[in-house]
DNA sequence: ATATCTGCAAAGACTTTGCATGAGA
DNA sequence: TCTCATGCAAAGTCTTTGCAGATAT
């Protein structure tokens, strides 16, 4: 593992996960490899969940004290753009934010949205029904209106069985 | 048309729509029928797209000059929470409020999104062949995780044609 | 070397809250 | 009549902007 150390006291806890796939998207785009950019990156490597700025913010913050708020609004702005990261609004009034696929494409999920409580559960064991739905309307909308889909969200809304009962 | 005049000056330059469903709902639940959410509903109604809290007040002030932006915010809260306007984000920085549907259920849609321009197209065509599938999915999903569903948010992210070239 | 990037403080934008008045049932 | 709803003004929150100093290449 290489520690990196910098005047500004960056140490990462963690090893940096597999081989950085982002750096070349970032310098594609005439984007420079920053130490922020890469501690807050690997917060969304190495977390799960639905992280609000802050959240990223906070947890940024262990490994680089260093690290404005601001800066992580900047960074994660231009990853959302470059399709890195995937921005959500869950309705709590904050975006929250995560890494929306690595190469491999293994952490696209789905949503299900209880409107009591608000908790949320990410399920990745789409039913045949659901793929098959995905598939058949993306083929079917890129025809019928000239768009190259890239990604899609889909989130149903109900009641989870604690606050079924509740009511 | 019955129209109505009251001392503040409402008069709804159109006709309401049909028998106002939503009427019943809101007693049920305890909350009175005050000229305010008449004319927010009213405008819902008439409405097309996807309007912020603003849009909807600007456009109730024709009607309704004394309203204030306060009461469209907490009128659409409880319209939300009722399940009678659906609330969106598109990453505009504000939310979107539309009626969710009628009873006849004929308003729900699906969105699609270029991610270059922000144009939003609202798409109805292939719902017939996805209502099956969501239905599907739907149960499998309440089966498996003990929720009871009320809605879903399907959305898809791509390039739009113009976009496409542009680029 | 030099165009970017960063952090801080301040500004901005949308939404919510407190409170006295007004309105619905 | 007696709650509930409204409007105004003020406060809150999250997010963006301006700018001088620091940094990546």
């Amino acid at each position: 593992m290489s520690i990196i150390i910098n005047k500004i006291g960056y140490m990462p806890r963690h090893e940096f996960i597999g081989p950085m796939w982002w750096h070349g998207k970032l310098r594609g785009s005439g984007y420079r490899i920053t130490m922020p950019r890469q501690a807050i990156l690997d917060v969304l490597h190495r977390t799960h969940g639905h992280l609000s700025a802050e959240d990223i913010y906070i947890e940024v913050r262990q490994d680089y004290p260093g690290i404005g708020l601001t800066t992580v609004y900047r960074t994660l702005e231009i990853l959302v753009r470059m399709g890195i990261v995937f921005k959500f609004d869950f309705g709590d009034r904050r975006s929250r934010y995560e890494l929306s696929e690595g190469p491999e494409g293994f952490r696209h999920h789905h949503h299900l949205v209880c409107t009591g409580c608000g908790r949320i559960i990410d399920y990745t064991d789409y039913l045949d029904s659901e793929k098959e739905l995905i598939n058949r309307t993306e083929s079917g909308l890129s025809e019928k209106y000239g768009f190259t889909i890239n990604n899609h969200l889909i989130r149903f809304y109900g009641l989870c069985d604690r606050c079924q009962k509740g009511s």
